[in-house]
DNA sequence: TTCCACCATGGAAACGTTTCCACGCGACGG
DNA sequence: CCGTCGCGTGGAAACGTTTCCATGGTGGAA
């Protein structure tokens, strides 16, 4: 309720002053200072940022845009993102798409009425009219994890092709020939390259190119299910399994024990996303750890970048991989 | 960029005019309506918030502070709070403890210089002088899952005595007698009445008293992990364990699976809260299901009923068992 | 001693809204 | 035909900051 004119009256002092020591913008003679910042204890001043953010025209806050906080993978992020931005005098404000294009514009929407200095977005899938609305307006934006066809801009995520190429070799070194691959729609990034890589290099690796192994869903638990059902249905019997994404993988899981068993009948099962409890799964689960905090610690520097009118260079971050696979 | 005046005199309108037709406060006749909103379109008008905010003495946004997002109790909580906070015409703005007072005084802090118009808080511990400010300010507040000592504030969050009370249940149906607990802090009001409703309900479920039986950690899962091992270490022989929330139960499963094997020598493990993965562990763990989305959806109204004026009535949100025990 | 430069200071202006107030106009009733 | 009422309107004021500008005073250099 108090204001920075009840400080300056209280402490004595003009409003220029009262504002110079609050926010420490210019010198000030120590005496004015002092009696500034005891006036401000004394009443529980707490400057209004948004009559701050109007007259400096920027709002110290960056805007977070995930698909789904729930997804262990954007919460990790969100986590180093926020810590970040914190640790940079920006707060992290974040919205959440629910895989859902019109929310994600309506969170979009709210950003730019927020007037966010940047933003981290992790698309749904083509460009909208609000997020052209903000490259309108000119805010810096960087993207997580998946692309946006026909627009360019700094990108941090997963290096796939790399992920993909430890499984492959894990794949061989355990001796696999016959291998399901459970993929991702076509349409996001993250599913294409996945399934570029893997289809790819799949002969190299003595893998068998049989594509009734070869199914995909929606990167959700259900969708994965039914393919992996589907892959099951066409009398194919895998050595092991491979899900695209963290949510695939558990879908495939869950479709391999409700056929086989609670040990899946052996099969092996290897995922692209790492969960901590894969360590507990029955059968465990190995796979390639998709360093979620890095990704979102460099996205967050390299939007700060951006900010002070630097470029930001792309980062593909690399995986490593688990490996919990049983050995005799 | 563009402004409201920008807007007016495009329309050919006066600011008032062109405020009133924007922000739908007053009738206006349906020619400068028409005109107003075209040239909105037109010229990409988005309003600025801070400056609403300050002319209104509102924000229209609700703060909500967690200890953790990475938990997925939180995360789904946060989800939820934000889908209905969204619907109400409010934005959801989320900070993260990070288990850490500091951190969480330093959320709250942030909140109070945004001038958020109410707050979801999750208590660290006890209050702490940002919260003191907070209520100083008549900032309307809901408690969720924990409660603060010495402050009386609507409240959200699981009823634990009866989540107990049907983990007891089926302990009895099982017929176990020599039971394992492990709690959490006696200092979080979650930690202590599990631990009361667990050790007083014992006898009359037929279950053993030994102490040996009860050590505590910290919520966390290495500290319950710790936990279970000096259990273990007294030489009892539980033939069932129970984890007093979701981190506990797995740092007691680690332990188990440390010592006894994968299968965890046969010992059942129950939990209270449920992930959904514990369908696929080894050995499969029943749950008493704490349905976060209740909470974050109950406490947002209870919050809007107090930015009302109406007075908010707290909620033990009911949980019910997932029971997962291999049935011969 | 005198001037100049510099630094701290007080207050006005500005940021982009909403809302209050006063005004003009048309319609309606007397 | 005139008074009044009400509705739509334009513009000024206000919200709480920061920053610019002018001013006064002080220290050092000449």
């Amino acid at each position: 309720m108090a204001t920075i004119k009840d400080v300056a009256a209280r402490a004595g002092v003009g409003l220029g002053t009262a504002s110079r020591v609050l926010s420490g913008s210019a010198q000030t003679s120590p005496s004015s200072r002092e009696r500034v910042l005891a006036a401000a204890a004394e009443l529980g001043y707490v400057a209004h940022g948004p009559a701050r953010s109007l007259r400096r025209a920027r709002t110290d806050a960056l805007g977070l845009l995930v698909s789904d906080i729930r997804n262990p993978f954007f919460s990790e992020l969100a986590h180093a993102a926020e810590q970040e931005a914190r640790a940079h005098g920006y707060a992290l404000l974040l919205a959440n798409a629910n895989e859902d294009a019109d929310q994600a514009d309506d969170a979009l929407r709210t950003f730019a009425s927020q007037r966010i200095d940047g933003l981290l977005l992790s698309p749904q899938g083509p460009a909208t009219p609000q997020l052209a609305s903000l490259l309108a307006r000119a805010v810096p934006i960087v993207l997580l994890n998946r692309r946006i066809e026909g627009v360019d801009l700094p990108f941090y995520g997963t290096d796939n092709e790399q992920g993909v190429g430890l499984v492959l070799d894990w794949l061989q070194e355990r001796g696999h020939r016959d291998v399901a691959y459970v993929g991702g729609p076509q349409t996001m990034s993250t599913g294409a390259e996945r399934a570029r890589a893997y289809l790819g290099g799949r002969a190299a690796h003595g893998i068998a190119t049989d594509d009734a192994l070869v199914d995909a869903g929606d990167f959700t638990t259900d969708g994965a299910a039914a393919a992996m059902l589907r892959i099951l249905d066409r009398g194919v019997r895998p050595t092991a399994v491979f899900g695209a994404n963290g949510a695939t993988t558990v879908g495939a899981l869950r479709a391999l024990r409700e056929r086989l068993g609670a040990d899946a009948g052996g099969v092996e099962v290897v995922s692209f996303d790492d969960f901590d409890w894969f360590a507990y799964a029955s059968p465990a689960i190995t796979a390639v750890r998709n360093d979620a905090a890095a990704i979102g610690v460099g996205a967050v520097q390299g939007l700060l970048a951006l900010l002070r009118g630097e470029d930001a260079t792309s980062q593909r971050i690399a995986t490593e991989l688990v490996d919990r696979a049983a050995r005799s």
